[in-house]
DNA sequence: GTAGGGTTAG
């Protein structure tokens, strides 16, 4: 026998074990999008396509493959469709992000006397959470067709309409309930938070007989979220009984509120009480760590989640990419971003991020091209990035290029940040005039930033004229900001000028303006953060130091550095 | 006989 003979018995073998198998079997046992092809050749070969149980199978294993173009079409052969295929399918078109398509097939539903059922309206107040008339059409027909008093479908009704920040609505539906759950009162009371409204939020949790976790839950993270930071923590000490969302919630609120060495102790308290913590938490963890540029907890943490055999999600993984990037350590970063076993949008905005703070900004351009290549979009945060990027490394053409196809491939609209990064990109370049045109061809007014970026240009390329006029603007922003100053100063002192010199001086002094606070740095050694400044001597530990640094400036100077002492007047 | 549906942490 050779082997095409092989092949072709093998396909005769493999065709009528497909016929053979109960279709129910064949069904669930799809791994693949492709094998649904062939369940649905087995059901139409024994007309079993016409069956309204198996249909809905089929059509809810459709949908957990993303294939919802083969669920319809498979419907649409149906002679008597029934209202499970129909759920199934509506169900199917708001998993897939299609919601008009299925208020279409609800309105098909109806015209084919098919009578809706409760499954049907909880899909469907699902699908109109994007509009508010449709959403209100839903809610005439779940009033028409009887539903009104249907708990679960009411509740998705109060979500609807607090999504809408129509909270007078949504307590209109709770009020009018003849009977209410657990469910019911907390979905009112999240409502109430997400509206910043605690007061209500409160009064109505107080109502409950017994508070619930996730209401207690809600209420914290609402408090946290408006910095109230002291009535969190004592919901949190009152609080009988506290689950994962808890801890997490106290965690994640400490770093929305910038108290992030707080929120680690939070941690270590929750593992110490024996509270195993899971994904969220840990990279909520990750994240507080990357803002304390505390690598050696960051370090710490990672160990846990892989000890503890944590996913490595998209989650944590952008969170451990962060945090290796901010702490320095790029190569740690970039080993954890291509070992990562999923990436997203956020994991790809953070290596990218890291390079381009690292100032690789090749490589940043490059991870953009592959990221297109995997097919995940960047947006507007990406290209800031990529951007900021160019600037600082001066690649004028490739930024531009950048910045170009990211309203005509991606459409994305300029923010003002895209604005003032290639405000800086000409400008450095020297194109002072290209960035004085981009400004003025800009929708909103600009601010500070980009005139401090033309200025900040200006100086570089020694054009008087035009800094004289970002100068002036930046007068009306930011009238006390004595950088601006320094900077035309000592432009001015450059061309001799200096009866201006002296003029905007005195200016300074009339407004009583101090010289610049210089900006710090900081490392962490150890398990301590030293912050430097520039011409900081504070740092008694050791000459050591300064001796390391002043090798530092030699090894620069080798490497051909020029130390750019214009401008420090 | 079918569906696992509404609340809280990214």
């Amino acid at each position: 026998m050779n082997a095409l003979t092989t092949v072709s018995s093998l396909r005769r073998c493999s065709t009528s074990l497909l016929e053979n198998l109960p279709i129910l079997q064949l069904i669930k046992q799809c791994s693949s999008p492709k094998l649904l092809d062939s369940a649905l050749a087995a059901m139409v070969k024994t007309s079993q396509n016409q069956d309204c149980f198996f249909m809905n199978q089929f059509i809810t294993a459709c949908t957990s493959f993303n294939r919802i173009d083969l669920a319809l079409s498979s419907m649409t052969q149906m002679q008597e469709p029934n209202v499970f295929v129909y759920n199934a399918l509506i169900k199917g078109f708001v998993t897939c992000s299609l919601p008009i398509r299925s208020l279409e097939l609800y309105v098909r539903m109806l015209r084919d006397y098919v009578s809706p059922s409760s499954y049907t309206y909880s899909s469907l107040v699902k699908a109109s959470l994007f509009d508010r008339v449709v959403g209100e059409s839903v809610h005439a027909h779940i009033w028409k067709f009887g539903f009104c008093f249907h708990v679960q479908i009411q509740t998705t009704l109060i979500v609807f309409y607090s999504g809408l920040g129509r909270i007078e609505e949504a307590r209109k539906v709770f009020d009018e309930m003849p009977e209410r759950d657990e469910f019911t009162w907390t979905t009112m009371v999240s409502a109430y938070v997400r509206d910043f409204d605690m007061d209500s939020a409160n009064a109505l949790a107080n109502r409950m007989s017994e508070k619930n976790v996730a209401t207690w839950n809600c209420l914290i993270d609402g408090y946290m979220r408006l910095g109230n930071v002291e009535v969190a923590e004592s919901l949190f000490d009152q609080m009988p009984v506290k689950d994962i969302i808890t801890w997490t919630s106290m965690i994640k609120g400490y770093s929305f509120n910038k108290r992030y060495r707080e929120a680690i102790s939070v941690f270590y308290k929750m593992t110490e009480a024996g509270i195993v913590p899971d994904e969220v938490t840990m990279s909520t963890v990750i994240s507080a760590c990357a803002h304390l540029g505390v690598v050696e907890i960051g370090k710490e943490v990672h160990m846990y989640t892989v000890q503890n055999g944590f996913v490595l999600d998209v989650y944590i993984g952008s969170a451990l990419v962060d945090m290796y990037s901010k702490c320095g350590c790029l190569n740690r970063a970039l080993l954890v971003f291509f070992n990562l076993p999923e990436k997203n949008l956020f994991c790809w905005n953070a290596i990218i991020e890291g390079l381009a703070a690292h100032g690789y900004a090749r490589e940043a351009l490059r991870m953009l091209e592959k990221m297109e290549v995997e097919l995940i979009k960047p947006n507007a945060v990406t290209f800031v990035s990529v951007l900021t990027a160019s600037t600082h490394a001066g690649l004028v053409e490739e930024g531009q290029k950048v910045y170009r196809s990211m309203s005509s491939d991606y459409s994305i609209v300029s923010n003002i940040e895209h604005y003032g990064c290639m405000v800086a990109l000409f400008s450095k370049a020297g194109l002072i005039l290209e960035a004085l045109e981009l400004i003025e061809s800009m929708e909103f007014e600009p601010n500070a930033v980009i005139w401090g970026a033309l200025l900040d240009g200006c100086r570089l390329h020694k054009n008087l004229e035009i800094a004289e006029i970002a100068f002036k603007k930046l007068m009306v922003l930011e009238p006390r900001n004595s950088g601006y100053y320094s900077l035309l100063i000592s432009m001015y002192a450059g061309e001799n000028r200096w009866r201006d010199v002296a003029e905007v001086r005195g200016r300074m002094r009339g407004l009583g303006i101090e010289k610049l606070c210089p900006g710090t740095s900081w490392i962490e050694l150890g398990k301590r953060v030293h912050v430097f400044a520039a011409a900081d001597k504070s740092h008694s530990a050791s000459d050591e130091v300064y001796l390391l640094l002043d090798e530092v400036y030699e090894q620069m100077a080798l490497a051909g550095y020029v130390q750019e002492s214009e401008g420090v007047y």
